[in-house]
DNA sequence: TCCAAATTCGACCGACGGTCGAAAAATGTA
DNA sequence: TACATTTTTCGACCGTCGGTCGAATTTGGA
C-alpha cells in the first residue's frame, strides 16, 4: 500500500531529522533509506527529492498539530477563552519540551531552513484558525477588529517570530518583557480590555 | 593588499548573488572565483567556505545600510522625526527597488537561506539605534516606554517581518491593511498620539 | 641577491543528490 | 496454473560541487 510506504520514509526521515543539529546538511537520502531499511532508488519512487521529504515531515507534524488546535478552541465557550486555548495549545506544541514532540525537536536545532520553513508552515496553518475565532468573536462582539484576517496573521506570525529563539536569544527577562509588549498589542489589535492576555506572561500551574 | 582582495571576492559575490534566484544552490565557488578572475584555490586563502563568503556579503551590505541609517537620523530634530525617518530609509533600503541596491535585489529572489539572514541582520543592526532614539525620547517626554530595547526589536522585527513577500505574499490592499494595523500597534507601544504613523500606509510624495 | 613568508592555483578528493535500467514482486486474466 | 502486464525495488553509477593540497610563483625585507 503506497501511502504506508510513505508514511515509513516521513517516520524514518522524523526520526533521524530529530537527532541532529542540522537535518538539511547532515542527513543524506542515503540515511533515510537505510534507516527506512529500503534502497535509495524506492525513495525517489515515491519523492521527487530530498527537500520534499523535508517539508512532508513538517507538513505531517503541523496538519496533526492543528487537528488538536482545532479541537482544544472547539469546546470553549466564549471567544477570548478559544483564543486563550489556542495560544496555549500553540506554546505548549511548538515551545515546550515534552521529548516526543517533533516540532520542539526541530525548534532546538541549528538548522535554519527547517526553523523558517516550520514558521511559514506555523502561519499558514494556525492563522485561518484564529481568523474564524476572530470573526465570530465580532460578530458576538468580545472582540473588535475590521480586519479580522490581517489581525489573525499578524498575530500568529509575531507569536511565532517572538517566541523563536534563533531571532532573539534573550534571556529569560527579556522574553518577559516582550510578552507583557506583546500582550499589550493584542489589547490593541483586538480592542479587548487591559489585561485580557496577561496569561502569556505568567507562568502556568 | 588583503583588504583589496576580499573586496574584490565579495564584489563578485554579490554581483552573481543578484543575479540569479537561489544564490545559496545556483551558485558555485568556482564561479565567484572566475568572475573575480582568480583561481578557485585563492579564494579558500581568504575565506573558510562559501557560506563565510555569502555572510560577509550580507554584512557588508547592511553595515553600509545602517551607516545611511543612522546619519539620515542625525540631523532630525524630533525624536518623532527620528522614528519616522529611520522607517523611511529602511523601507526605501530594504523594500523599494532602486536597480542598484543588492538589499532589494536578494530580497526578491526565492532564496529561503538569504531571507532569513538578511532578516536577522537587519534586526540586528537596526534595533540598537531604534532603541537608542526610543531611550533618547523617552528622557525628552516625546515617547513613553519602560522597555525601549524590548520595544524597538519587535517593532524593528514586525516591520522586517511584515514586509517580507515570502511569509505573506499578499496583495497590496492587505499589506496596507496590515501597515494600517502595525501603525496602531506603534502607537500602543510607544504611547504616542492617534495617527502619529500614519505615514506609514500613505504613498510617499 | 637571497631566502623565507605570503599568495596563487587548479588538479584532485570525497560526498551527496539524483538517474537508470534491469530484476523482482504484485496483479490481472484465461 | 501459466502467462502477460504493471508496479515496485534496488544499488551501481553519474555529474556536480565544496573543499584540500602541495607545488609554483610572487613579494618584500635584510
Amino acid at each position: 500500500m503506497k501511502e504506508k510506504k510513505i508514511d515509513i520514509i516521513l517516520n524514518s526521515a522524523e526520526e533521524l531529522m530529530c537527532s541532529m543539529e542540522e537535518p538539511n546538511k547532515d542527513m543524506t537520502v542515503d540515511m533515510i533509506a537505510k534507516n527506512a531499511g529500503i534502497g535509495k532508488g524506492s525513495i525517489y519512487y515515491y519523492f521527487e527529492s530530498k527537500d520534499e521529504i523535508i517539508d512532508a515531515v513538517i507538513e505531517r507534524s503541523y496538519s496533526s498539530a492543528i487537528k488538536e488546535y482545532f479541537v482544544s478552541t472547539e469546546n470553549c465557550k466564549t471567544t477570548y477563552e478559544k483564543i486563550r486555548q489556542l495560544f496555549a495549545s500553540m506554546i505548549k506544541k511548538e515551545f515546550i519540551d515534552n521529548s516526543h514532540n517533533v516540532i520542539v525537536a526541530l525548534h532546538l536545532q541549528d538548522d535554519i531552513i527547517l526553523h523558517y520553513k516550520m514558521m511559514m508552515t506555523a502561519i499558514k496553518t494556525v492563522s485561518p484558525i484564529l481568523t474564524q475565532i476572530l470573526k465570530d468573536g465580532v460578530k458576538d462582539g468580545s472582540v473588535h477588529t475590521e480586519t479580522p484576517q490581517e489581525s489573525a496573521e499578524m498575530i500568529v506570525a509575531m507569536l511565532t517570530f517572538l517566541l523563536n529563539r534563533s531571532f532573539f536569544p534573550s534571556d529569560d527577562a527579556s522574553m518577559y518583557r516582550k510578552l507583557k509588549l506583546y500582550a499589550k498589542v493584542l489589547e490593541t489589535c483586538l480592542e479587548t480590555e487591559k489585561g485580557s492576555f496577561g496569561f502569556l506572561f505568567t507562568k502556568p500551574e
